[in-house]
Order: structure tokens, then C-alpha cells, then sequence
RNA sequence: GCCCGAGUGGCGGAAUGGCAGACGCGACGGACUCAAAAUCCGUUGUUCGUAAGGACGUGUGGGUUCAAGUCCCACCUCGGGCACCA
């Protein structure tokens, strides 16, 4: 397909014409880039739908291998960015050469806040902007030769993906959890269930003697998603409230970095929470990172324990505690501010006092109700409750440790026995039981005296220990030590006299689902003049984003708590009014001007990636079988490699899930997850410098020597970050391409360390990886002539031997995203070819051929240059991986070491069969270690035959 | 505070409990060259020794083992996650 390359033009410089230069490699690599255009060469076929190529398919094994899809920064690329796509890449190029039918492809996650804060900064439109950045991310991609099939790129913002967006969002919405089948099954089937009485109505009264609205806002409560007013987190320096997730530790928003606070409104919300425990136990069954798991666990936060009633003047107030079995300890009661019952616990005397304090918390950001985290505030309602198993009364508090977004915003408070609940009944000299005995170690750590009086304790007590102080008529634990066992028993007792049963809560809240914002994706829903929702019919989709001039969201002062949010898409109202049919007639209705967050493409994208251009469903059952299904019983299908940073582990990952289980449950899919195998590859990070003033300064004009740095004769401190145009150390992918060509910086990426760790970015190392290649090329071909120097001849043995080693060690690293270990091995027997080509000046073809197709997933261009100039006329993507040839893999003789007492004296050479017997003698036999042994007999002898001897005396 | 992960030459990093430092960068020496670049060859953990050779060496301290970078315990440092979650 080619023209033999054109001679280098550098006239003066005596290098010579046809070494493997940047600009040589340029040339092959858009060469062969264009043609795997033409040719379609990454094109997947499909077993079904529109990309349907049975005989394509064939019987070939299949494998998914995704990358987490970037948003299109207007910032472009630098060469941190494509380390983990050309990780993939590799890798998907390996699989097509073992058999694989591969997809591989990449989207764009083009809808939400990061390209609409962009667009805002620079004032132009978001699709515009968003279209340009992908055309440039597209052009610097391509050139990097990464293998997508490029049909399938699709972007969350195109009309034809969120059309179906769209409609998983209606999927959700008119689904329920069935806690029964724990499984999600669509309303009607609950609709049937209260018409036919199976299901009772909240009130009692039948079903058909509700009124239609009635009817309307009971289904509404039980659907996936749903409509809420709840606390929420409002960030006015962005003008959209954000899920928790979106928020960090500090309360300001991870996006912007600006204050969030706690504001009731009416929301989506999305009711992952019902998902909460599949989400976590079927985490068992994915092939993730174990910290990652951990992440989600955690997140997740599973707690069991139990409620426990407690009877007051206001009613029965219910509490959660993972340890019922202290219940004898609980001297006090303590409410969330926000809890319902306050108002009608708290006795006159104390109403300006409660007031002031639930005043007080409304008015703090979440950050500093948990900033103060050692000093406990707060105060006593007046009322008393009743310890339901000691009979006394004790006192009832509010204090804003207690969160009423978890658990039943009440405690019960055991201050022997929990740390925070201690230090309040330190600061407001409330009473104190033990009602577990402290082994002695504890109090001997404490310097204090074994006491049944724990009052003088310095802290809580949590642990194992004997339990005192706990009994009744009826019930009692004490001289138990296990606190398991003393919970079942107080479960039991509880559930006896209907006080009280085991129950499970969690951390995780159902997630947040609207935002106001103008650029993502419209709701499908109307409201009507009650202000209840409607879902647009299935045949109205999309329903299509309004084309605004004014795209911004209204000005607000980001430390403004009091704003409120104003939608962009509210201003659009010859938009937001619609009349629908929804079977009761034309009506007027108004759209919902909120759109949905970020998330919500990435929650199901990789699903399109392999029916992109169907319009019947939003993917085709049996293409969704074939590339993500089950391969086994138990099996949860799902992406076969999924590759990307850790820091989606609960954002993204955790959305995408639950996504995914809801389609499971109503038949849209067969796999139960999305992502079966995960990867988190590393960052590339870079050296900044500062001057003096603390100034950064450009990281490429730094000059180094020894441990002193450099810039326009001034000292500059290192420091060690990311690449960012802030810290000006930013390396781009296109002056790789420039200086070294795309093979070179594929290359150097994947040997500089494993895939999944963190390094440094250092261009000067990267001149090792061509000249590499060079000596790779001229291996092959004459540098001053261009012309082939492979020769028909046979390999000398231990060239083949080497080989055959490679191969294996090759195959193996590739299998397992070694790339670091299968380029240096690469490397070493690429230097022993060199020496036989300086030796002979030929190249045997049975040498170079294995070695152009290992080094093909790593660098496909050169790979397909070279593959074509030994005489094949087609790309080498499809050829299979090489095969060892076992019997080159036995070598004639191993050498091993022989140690005295576990220090190396000698080596021997053994035959690869030799017996431990045979190893023996011949260690004996040495000079060195007859000397050494000086006459002794070893004690004891260790051989691992091909391995190691040992001999251990005196 | 709790929970993860990681500490190996000047640098990036290799090493199924079995010869620590593969491979690459840098540095040093040599060949080629009028010279330089490029290329090729060699040396390169520290240390003692003219050498042969020896001693020490994977964050620190202990332990298991014939044998530990690798396994166990404690600690230090760095990175990450969670953080009044009852």
C-alpha cells in the first residue's frame, strides 16, 4: 500500500537517510493511519442489529475493552491524559491478535458542569465549544494510532444518544422496588397490586375510593425516581444544588471549590438507596481493585443494629444503635435539632432555649457543625423519656452530633459506652454506667485503678468485656463476654415485649438528581396545574434541549445562603409550556426546567458503544448478550476490562451500577453489572519549580545540575504534582509526535512503570524508547539505503532459544498489562539480534518476523511499516500472537547457585533435568566451597533442584 | 481519629520466599571523526583492597525460615479514602 519511504531532508546533516527519525515516523504514521481509516480495520461487526456481520463474528471468543470516557476539556490534551487509552489500546491490540473479536472505542461525555463552567469562562456556547474541543481531542487522539472503531463514538450530547437517556430515565421513573423479590418491576404491577387489594393503600381505604390525584401521589412515592423536598446541598457560586457525592469533606463543592449549604427544595431524587445492599454484596463478584471495593463498602456504610422504642409525653420515639445490647447504660436520649417530635417534646421553660439552639444549627454549614468535633453542644428539652429496660426516666437533649439524615435522628445515649456520647455527658454532668467490665489491660493502659464506678473513667469503653449492671425481671446479661451474644439475647427480649427489632441502615442516601443548569440533559417530564408529575410518552423523545442564547445561570454571590436557584430553562417559556395528550385529552402542561446531572450519560454509555446507531431500542438484546452477558451461572457479565482513574470510585461507578441493576431487573439487559473487570491505571505527574517569590516558572527552561535547579541563573525549589497550566509544566502529546513520532511516546508511556502506578513525566527519558526502535529498524533495514538487510538464513541456536523465551515472557506480560516487563524484554532480545546483525549484516526472517508482531500492539505503525516491507500485503492487526516452539524453551544447561549458610560462594552448571543428588556433588566438588566448608560436613543440605543449593554448617 | 496503598542505586523502575538492582535514563571511559553530533563497545549500589577477593546493602526495630525486598509484629514517612454515621 505504500511508497517506499521518502530519504531524509536534511541536506548538511550527515545522519543517515533512512534512519527511523521523528520526521521518518510521521511519515508511516499517517501513512497507515489513513489506511486503517479506509480500510475499517477496527471495525467490530456485531451479531446483530444495524452492525450486524454474522460471518465477520464467526466463532471467535469476543472481548469488550473500554476506557472511561473523557469530557472534552476546551484545555486539550497533555501527555498525562492518553496513558490509560493507550493501556487499553495495547491491550485490545494483543486480544485481536489472539483471536479476540474486540471492541474498543471512545465517547465523549460531553453534557455537564465542567464544559458548562468552560463555556461560561469563555462565553461561547456550550455546543459549539463542546464540538470543537471533541474535533481537537479527536485529531490529537488519532494521531496517537489508537484503535477504536470509530463508528461507535458517540457523544452524551448528541441527539440520538439522549433521546435514549431520556428514556432509562422513564424506565426508572415508572419502576418500583418490589421488597419482596428485591427487585425492581414496573408500576403497573404495583397499580395491579392496590387495585386488586393485595397491596394495602397507606390509610386503609380501598383503592377505587381514592381520588385520581390521590392515586397519582401514592405511586409517585413508591417510584425509582421521584420527586422530594428535602434538605439539600445549595451551592449559589454555581447556581445548582449537588449530590452529596459531589460535595467534599470541607462543604464546598467539588467542582469551583465553592460553599454548599443545607437548603429544603424540591427535587429528583433517584432511589438508590433500595439497591444498597445488591450494590454491595455483589461487589464480591467483580473483578475490581480491592481498595476500590473498599471504597464503595464504605460508602455504602452498612450498619446493623437495632430500634429500640423509648415512651415519652409526645408519643413513642424511635432509635437506632448497633448496640442494643447496652441499652442498661442509655442515661439520656439525644434528638437531632431537626426532629419532628422536638417541638412537641420541649416543656415551656425550655422553648427559647431549644428554639435558639435549632436556630443556631439551621444557620451552620454542614463543614462547621462538624468542625468543632471534639466540644459537644446542645440542650435539654425539659422532657423525660423511659429506659424501656431499666424503667428510669432519663432526660431528653437535642444536640446537633445527632444527623437526621441518618438512622431515625434520635439516639439513645450510652456514655460508658460511645465516645461522643461520654464527652456530652461530660459537659452537661449527665449520669454515667458501665455495663461491661473492662478487662484489666484497660485500665492498667490508663494508669487508673479497676473501679466499678465508672465516672472517673477518662473515656468510653468500647470492646469486650464482662457485662454488669444489666438486668431486670425479665432479662439479664450480665457475666456474658461476648457482645454477640449479648445482642441476640437483647434483640430477643426487645422483640418480646414489641419494644424494639433488629433492623440495618446505611450511609448511603438516595442521590440527587436534578440540577439547574442549562447544559445536560432535559427531564422527560410535565407538570400539571396541581404541580403533579407526568412522564412525556415514550414516542415524544428526546425531548430536545432549547437553543439559549443567554446560557448562563442567573449571577449569584457564591456565599449568599438565602438565594435561590433560578434554572436556565425556566427563562424559556414559550418551552417550558407544552400541550400533551397524555389520554385524558390535549392539555397545557409545563416542563420540568431542571436537567439532569453529569452522571447520567456516563451511567450507561458504554451500553451504546455497541449498538450506536440503533433507533428501535437503546440497545439490542442480543448484541448486549454477546458483548456483556454472563459467560457463566453466577457470572455477572459486564465490560471485560474497564480501565480509568480511581477517582470515579464512588461518583461514576457507583451511579452506573445501580443504573444498570434497574435495567437488569426489568429485562433490558442480561448482565447484572456493567463493568465485570476494573483497572485503575496511575497518573503521569510532573516536576514544577518556584522561584523565590513562589512564583511557578516554565518547567522546560529549568536547568539541572546535581540537586540545584535553575532558571535564568536564579536557585528554584522542585516540587512534585500534577501537569497543569498553573504549575507551567504541561507536556503535550503533539510535541511528542513532533520530536519523536507517536510510536515513541506510546512506547516510552507504557515502559516508564506499571500501568496502575504513579510516576514522574521526564521527556529526557524518552530518547532511550527510539533509539530502541532505531535499533529495531535498522535490524531490518539498510539506513543508508533503505533496502531490506532480512536474509532467508538460519537463526544461530541461542538467538532462537532467546526468542522463544521472549515469546512466552511477551505473551504473558501483555495477558496481564505488563507492558513495563514485555518492552524490556523486547528490548533484550532486540540487543541480541543487534549483535548478530553487526556480526553479519543480515537478519534472519524467522528472528524479525516474531519480533514485528510482538512489538505490534505497542507501536502499530512501525509494526505495519515493517510487516509490509517483509514482503506482506495486509496489516499485521489481524495476524495471530507468535507461538512458542516448546522444545526451544529447555535449555542445555542452568547454572545455579550454591550457598553457605545463605550466602552465595559459588555456581555450578547442571543440565535442566539434574537430580538433587547430582546438584550436590557438583557443589561439593568446588574449589570455593571446600575451601569454605574447611573440612566440616554440612548439618543440613537444601537443594532446589535448577534453583539454589544450600549447605548450612556449624 | 479510623480504613486502605506505598517506601529498592543519582533518576524511572525489575525481582513465583531461592544469585537484589532486569530494562531504560543519566554519568564515566573507549572506538569512529580534523572536531562535534549520531552510532557502536565497555564501566557504573556503597565500601575495604594494587588485585584476587571480602564486608555491608531494599524506610526503622524485632521475629519466622536453611534462605526474607517478598511472610509476621511494632514503629516512622509519604500518598489516598472516610470522618460526630449512633
Amino acid at each position: 500500500m505504500s511508497d517506499s519511504t521518502m530519504p531524509s531532508q536534511s541536506g548538511t546533516s550527515s545522519i543517515p537517510p533512512f534512519r527511523y527519525s521523528a520526521r521518518l515516523a510521521a511519515d508511516i504514521e499517517s501513512r497507515w493511519q489513513d489506511a486503517w481509516d479506509a480500510q475499517g480495520t477496527f471495525h467490530a461487526p456485531n451479531p446483530a442489529g444495524p452492525l450486524k456481520d454474522a460471518v465477520a463474528v464467526g466463532n471467535r471468543p469476543k472481548a469488550f475493552i473500554l476506557d472511561m470516557f473523557p469530557y472534552p476539556s476546551g484545555a486539550g490534551l497533555h501527555v498525562g491524559h492518553p496513558l490509560g487509552y493507550i493501556g487499553t489500546d495495547v491491550f485490545a491490540r494483543f486480544k485481536r491478535m489472539q483471536g479476540y473479536n474486540v471492541l474498543h472505542a471512545l465517547g465523549y461525555d460531553s453534557f455537564g458542569l465542567p464544559a458548562e463552567q468552560h463555556a461560561i469562562t469563555t462565553g461561547i456556547h456550550p455546543r459549539v465549544n463542546t464540538e470543537s474541543n471533541i474535533a481537537n481531542m479527536r485529531r490529537q487522539l488519532r494521531r496517537l494510532g489508537l484503535g477504536h472503531d470509530p463508528r461507535r463514538s458517540v457523544s452524551t450530547t448528541d441527539e440520538s444518544f439522549y433521546k435514549w437517556t431520556q428514556w432509562i430515565f422513564l424506565q426508572i421513573h415508572g419502576a418500583w422496588y418490589d421488597t419482596e423479590t428485591e427487585r425492581a418491576r414496573p408500576i403497573a404491577d404495583l397499580i395491579a397490586a392496590f387495585e386488586n387489594g393485595d397491596r394495602p393503600t397507606p390509610d386503609g381505604r380501598a383503592w377505587s375510593a381514592l381520588s385520581a390525584g390521590e392515586r397519582h401521589d401514592i405511586i409517585d412515592d413508591h417510584r425509582l425516581a421521584y420527586l422530594s423536598n428535602a434538605p439539600v446541598n445549595w451551592c449559589p457560586g454555581l447556581g445548582t444544588i449537588l449530590a452529596n457525592e459531589e460535595v467534599t469533606a470541607e462543604g464546598r463543592s467539588d467542582i469551583g471549590n465553592y460553599p454548599v449549604f443545607k437548603r429544603n427544595m424540591r427535587q429528583w431524587m433517584m432511589r438508590i438507596t433500595s439497591y444498597a445492599d445488591r450494590l454491595l454484596d455483589d461487589l464480591d463478584r467483580l473483578d475490581w481493585p480491592e481498595p476500590i471495593k473498599l471504597m464503595q463498602r464504605n460508602w455504602i456504610g452498612r450498619s446493623d443494629g437495632a430500634r429500640v422504642s423509648f415512651s415519652t409525653s409526645a408519643g413513642d420515639i424511635e432509635v437506632f444503635t448497633t448496640r442494643p445490647d447496652t441499652l442498661f447504660g442509655a442515661t439520656f436520649m439525644v434528638l437531632s435539632p431537626e426532629h419532628p417530635l422536638v417541638d412537641a417534646l420541649t416543656t415551656a421553660d425550655q422553648r427559647t432555649q431549644v428554639a435558639a439552639y435549632q436556630a443556631e444549627a439551621a444557620a451552620k454549614a454542614d463543614n462547621e457543625r462538624q468542625d468543632d468535633s471534639q466540644k459537644k453542644t446542645g440542650v435539654f428539652t425539659g422532657a423525660m423519656a423511659t429506659n424501656p429496660v431499666t424503667g428510669t426516666d432519663i432526660p431528653i437533649y437535642i444536640a446537633d452530633y445527632v444527623l437526621m439524615g441518618y438512622g431515625t435522628g434520635a439516639i439513645m445515649a450510652v456514655p460508658s459506652g460511645d465516645q461522643r456520647d461520654f464527652a456530652f455527658a461530660r459537659a452537661y454532668n449527665l449520669p454515667i454506667v458501665a455495663t461491661q467490665m473492662p478487662p484489666a489491660s484497660w485500665f492498667d493502659a490508663r494508669s487508673i485503678a479497676p473501679s466499678a464506678d465508672c465516672s472517673t473513667w477518662p473515656e468510653a469503653f468500647v470492646g469486650d468485656g464482662e457485662y454488669i449492671n444489666s438486668t431486670n425481671d425479665s432479662i439479664s446479661l450480665n457475666g456474658l463476654t461476648s457482645i454477640v451474644d449479648a445482642k441476640s439475647r437483647m434483640n430477643a427480649w426487645l422483640a418480646q415485649h414489641n419494644l424494639g427489632e433488629p433492623t440495618t441502615t446505611y450511609r448511603l442516601r438516595d442521590w440527587l438528581f436534578s440540577r439547574q443548569r442549562y447544559w445536560g440533559e432535559p427531564f422527560p417530564i410535565v407538570y400539571d396545574e396541581d404541580g403533579r408529575a407526568y412522564a412525556v410518552p415514550t414516542q415524544a423523545l428526546p425531548v430536545l434541549l432549547p437553543e439559549l442564547a443567554d446560557f448562563k445561570p442567573t449571577a449569584l454571590s457564591p456565599d449568599d445562603a438565602t438565594s435561590d436557584p433560578v434554572p436556565p430553562l425556566a427563562r424559556v417559556t414559550d418551552w417550558t409550556r407544552v400541550t400533551l395528550d397524555l389520554g385524558d385529552g390535549p392539555r397545557e402542561y409545563r416542563r420540568e426546567v431542571n436537567v439532569m446531572p453529569q452522571w447520567a450519560g456516563s451511567c450507561w454509555y458504554e451500553m451504546r458503544y455497541l449498538d450506536p446507531t440503533n433507533s428501535e431500542v437503546f440497545i439490542d438484546h442480543e448484541v448486549e448478550r454477546y458483548w456483556m452477558g454472563p459467560e457463566h451461572e453466577g457470572h455477572t457479565g459486564g465490560v471485560d476490562l474497564y480501565v480509568g482513574g480511581v477517582e470515579h470510585a464512588v461518583l461514576h461507578l457507583l451511579y452506573a451500577r445501580f443504573w444498570h441493576k434497574v435495567l437488569h431487573d426489568l429485562g433490558h439487559v442480561s448482565s447484572e453489572e456493567p463493568f465485570h473487570r476494573l483497572f485503575n491505571q496511575g497518573y503521569i505527574q510532573a516536576y514544577a519549580y518556584r522561584d523565590a517569590r513562589g512564583q511557578t516558572v516554565p518547567a522546560t527552561e529549568v536547568e539541572e545540575s546535581g540537586d540545584n535547579y535553575t532558571w535564568q541563573g536564579e536557585t528554584v525549589i522542585r516540587e512534585y504534582g500534577k501537569m497543569g497550566k498553573s504549575l507551567k509544566n504541561i507536556v503535550t502529546p503533539d510535541e511528542m509526535y513532533e520530536e519523536f513520532g507517536a510510536d515513541t511516546f506510546r512506547l516510552y508511556e507504557m515502559a516508564m512503570g506499571p500501568l496502575d502506578a504513579s510516576r514522574p513525566w521526564n521527556t529526557r527519558d524518552v530518547v532511550g524508547m527510539q533509539r530502541f526502535l532505531q535499533r529495531l529498524w535498522r535490524n531490518i533495514i539498510d539506513e543508508y539505503t533503505g533496502d531490506s538487510i532480512v536474509v532467508d538464513d538460519a537463526s544461530p541456536e541461542e538467538l532462537v532459544r532467546h526468542l522463544n523465551r521472549t515469546i512466552v515472557g511477551v505473551e504473558d506480560d501483555f495477558a496481564h498489562l505488563r507492558f513495563n516487563t514485555a518492552i524490556a524484554k523486547l528490548i533484550e532480545f532486540n540487543n541480541a539480534l543487534t549483535q548478530h546483525v553487526s556480526a553479519h549484516k543480515t537478519s534472519p526472517i524467522s528472528l524479525v518476523e516474531p519480533l514485528v508482531q510482538m512489538l505490534s500492539p505497542l507501536c502499530p505503525h512501525l509494526a505495519d511499516e515493517l510487516w509490509f516491507r517483509l514482503g506482506h500485503d495486509s496489516t499485521v492487526t489481524y495476524v495471530p500472537f507468535p507461538v512458542a516452539d516448546p522444545s526451544k524453551l529447555i535449555e542445555d544447561t542452568i547454572e545455579v547457585p550454591v550457598q553457605i549458610n545463605g550466602k552465595v560462594r559459588a555456581r555450578i552448571t547442571v543440565a535442566p533435568t539434574a537430580s538433587i543428588e547430582e546438584h550436590l556433588e557438583l557443589a561439593l566438588a568446588l574449589e570455593p566451597i571446600i575451601a569454605a566448608l574447611d573440612g566440616k560436613t554440612p548439618l543440613k543440605t537444601i537443594v532446589v533442584p535448577g534453583r539454589t543449593v544450600n549447605l548450612v554448617v556449624k
